[in-house]
RNA sequence: CGGAAUUUAGCUCAGCUUGGUAGAGCGCUGCGUUCGGGACGCAGAGGUCGCAAGUUCAAAUCUUGUAAUUCCGACCA
């Protein structure tokens, strides 16, 4: 292919408002355009590396026994409604409607419209399982898209479904996906983990994130060198609490004027944070029009985990409770509040670490006051004890290490959703006994264009993109360093013919510009093999360059294309180890 | 949904405080020199200053509204 022929508006400089490295650089290579907040434009190199990621993705779900099809991105409400998610997507759910004033969406996912089609295509458990997937764009009216591609309102995404009558169908076909996704993630050189992961607004109980591990990184993982690796949400570790024995000392009210967080409280005190009670007051949404209060008890420094306490009340949603509500329930503004004398209308819950806790420190619901000396049980009641806290780092995981912290990028997720959609959806089919059972369903996906921002993220550096070999847009360019010598350019087209009879992809700079313009721009791109045909060229002598070691090698003309096959094995060695 | 900022040439930005009719660098076109790490000289093209209304003899500049974009927070595949 020759560059003249290309699209790649390269730029010297990225735009002021980029922060991610992966956003300036697939800017400045041009491989994106920005057509509006979230919306891009995939010019030539970047959908050359979408079609190489995608190619891996069909040969892995392939091996994975799993169909490719395609749904439509403009569907009709009524089958959301029906689900109940026409609702409950909320904000994030694009609507529309049609010239006659019919509701429609465009697909942020797909559960519904897979389910409807089985529902109504099978009917028997000998046709299952069944397990389809797509490549289609999928439209979220996020709030706030970042960092270029890594999360827009309109992105690529494999999403996969998996149909089965029985359980062992569905743990089966999990396991395969979650090959698969190992398979892709390792294939595409990406550096990732694979965490315990909260399932968030999916339902189902059974879930497992991938994650890429990137400064920008929305999500924290826990993570430790024995293997484990748990999204903050579900991270768990060893509870290191230890009963405390003082003698219980009489309850005492204390001012604490202008003291609305723990340290402030725990320095007008004149006592340690961790032996104050941080009491969070939230609004527990159980269903349409019912509203639980629920005050949440935390040893002072730890943080609430909201995910964790979400499954424990089993509600629909957690918030914060306002400061009327505060008013109304506790009497007093957050900053003060307490589990003392709290009314049975207020649930109360604790985290373990506060039952080992005696003679603590807590809100007196009171503003301006607290207690000191308070005690479970004779001074307040707690309804549940449990985990309600977040992990913190160099506590000791499941698996005996201590965690360490890093933000990771989610690049995939898989569910066990169980029989949610299809029971809703009235997916049911004849077992064995000829009884009617809901289909079991699996929901697998991969945010394809966010795979490029993650291993962009991952792989770039201070002069450009760096792809790894599997999905480069290119294998090999070739630059003859002056476009206006006959001698070079003629020597660099043959090179290029040859290496393209050998099966490699060639992208050969033949523009008219001077060679620092285009040793600039081919760092920019990062092709992962650079063929450099200059001063040398008249000894049949070319200089090989690879872009991620910045190494170099000079070679005669006709050991190009095997120099070149050698580099490129040992890279992708390389990077099949480093994904391990 | 709260809070903040930005919007002037294809890109990165100055000009605005103190109103007088548009600037730089890069990029682009032509000519010449140069030719292995974003060269240099000369000559050019290119902007109803986000949009709308207002104040004024006069608005990029002041006022109001509005939109887009970005950041912080909330929310969340």
């Amino acid at each position: 292919m020759q560059q003249s022929k290309m699209l790649i508006p390269t730029k010297k400089e990225a735009p002021s408002d980029a922060e991610a490295l992966s956003h300036k650089m697939m800017i400045r290579a041009g491989y994106i355009y920005q057509v509006s907040a979230g919306v891009w434009s995939y010019l030539p190199m970047a959908y050359r590396v979408i079609r190489k990621v995608e190619n891996i993705i069909r040969q892995e779900m392939e091996k994975a026994g799993a169909v490719e099809m395609l749904m439509p991105g403009l569907l009709p409400a009524d089958l959301w409604k029906e689900s109940g998610r026409y609702e409950a997507y909320g904000d994030n759910l694009f609507k529309l409607k049609d010239r006659r004033d019919r509701d429609f969406i465009l697909g942020p996912t797909h559960e519904e419209t897979f389910t409807e089609v089985i529902r109504d295509s099978i009917k028997s458990y000998k046709k299952l399982p069944l397990v389809v997937y797509q490549l289609q764009d999928k439209f979220r009216d996020e709030d706030r898209p970042r960092y270029g591609i890594l999360r827009g309102k309109e992105f690529e995404m494999l999403d996969g479904y998996s149909f089965s009558a029985d359980q062992k169908g569905l743990d089966q076909a999990y396991d395969l996906q979650a090959k698969a996704y190992r398979n892709i993630f390792d294939r595409v050189g990406l550096n990732y983990k694979v965490i315990l992961a909260d399932s968030g607004t999916m339902g189902g109980k059974n879930s497992q994130e991938f994650s890429a591990p990137a400064e920008v990184g929305e999500d924290v993982i826990a993570y430790t060198d024995g293997g484990y690796a748990a999204n903050l949400e579900k991270a768990t570790s060893k509870f290191t609490g230890v009963q405390q024995t003082d003698e219980p000392k009489e309850l005492e009210k204390k001012p604490t004027p202008g003291a609305h967080s723990v340290d402030e409280a725990a320095e007008s005190l004149g006592m340690e944070s961790d032996q104050i009670i941080k009491a969070m007051f939230y609004m527990a949404k159980m269903s349409e029009d019912e509203s639980q209060p629920v005050l949440v008890l935390m040893r002072g420094n730890d943080e609430v985990n909201e995910a964790k306490l979400k499954d424990e009340l089993g509600c629909e949603e957690l918030e914060l409770a306002s400061e009327e509500d505060a008013v109304k329930y506790l009497g007093a503004h957050p900053g003060s509040l307490g589990p003392v004398g709290v009314g049975e209308e207020v649930k109360i819950y604790a985290d373990n670490y506060v039952k080992v806790m005696v003679n603590m420190a807590c809100g007196a619901n009171d503003d301006g006051h607290h207690y000191i000396n308070a005690n479970i049980d004779r001074d307040f009641r707690v309804d549940q004890f449990g985990d309600f806290r977040n992990v913190k780092e160099g506590e000791i995981a499941p698996d005996g290490h201590p965690i360490k912290f890093t933000p990771g990028i989610e690049i995939g997720h898989i569910f066990k959703l169980g029989t949610h959609y299809t029971h809703q959806l009235g997916a049911q089919v004849l077992d064995k006994n000829g009884r009617l059972v809901d289909v079991i369903m699996g929901s697998y996906g991969i945010g394809v264009t966010r795979l490029l921002s993650a291993v962009a993220e991952q792989t770039a550096d201070e002069n450009g993109l760096v792809w790894p070999d599997s999905i480069a847009p290119f294998d090999v360019h070739v630059i003859p360093v002056n476009a206006k010598k006959d001698e070079q350019m003629k020597m660099a087209n043959e090179i290029t013919v040859n290496l393209e009879k050998a099966g490699y992809e060639v992208l050969i700079d033949d523009r008219k510009e001077r060679a620092g313009v285009k040793f600039a721009d081919s760092d920019l791109i990062g092709i992962p093999i650079r063929v450099t045909v200059g001063k040398r060229a008249s000894d049949g002598i070319v200089e090989i360059k690879i872009r991620k070691t910045g190494e170099t090698v000079e070679v005669k003309t006709e050991e190009v294309a095997d120099t070149v096959g050698i580099l490129l094995k040992q890279l992708s060695e390389q990077n099949t180890n480093e994904a391990d």
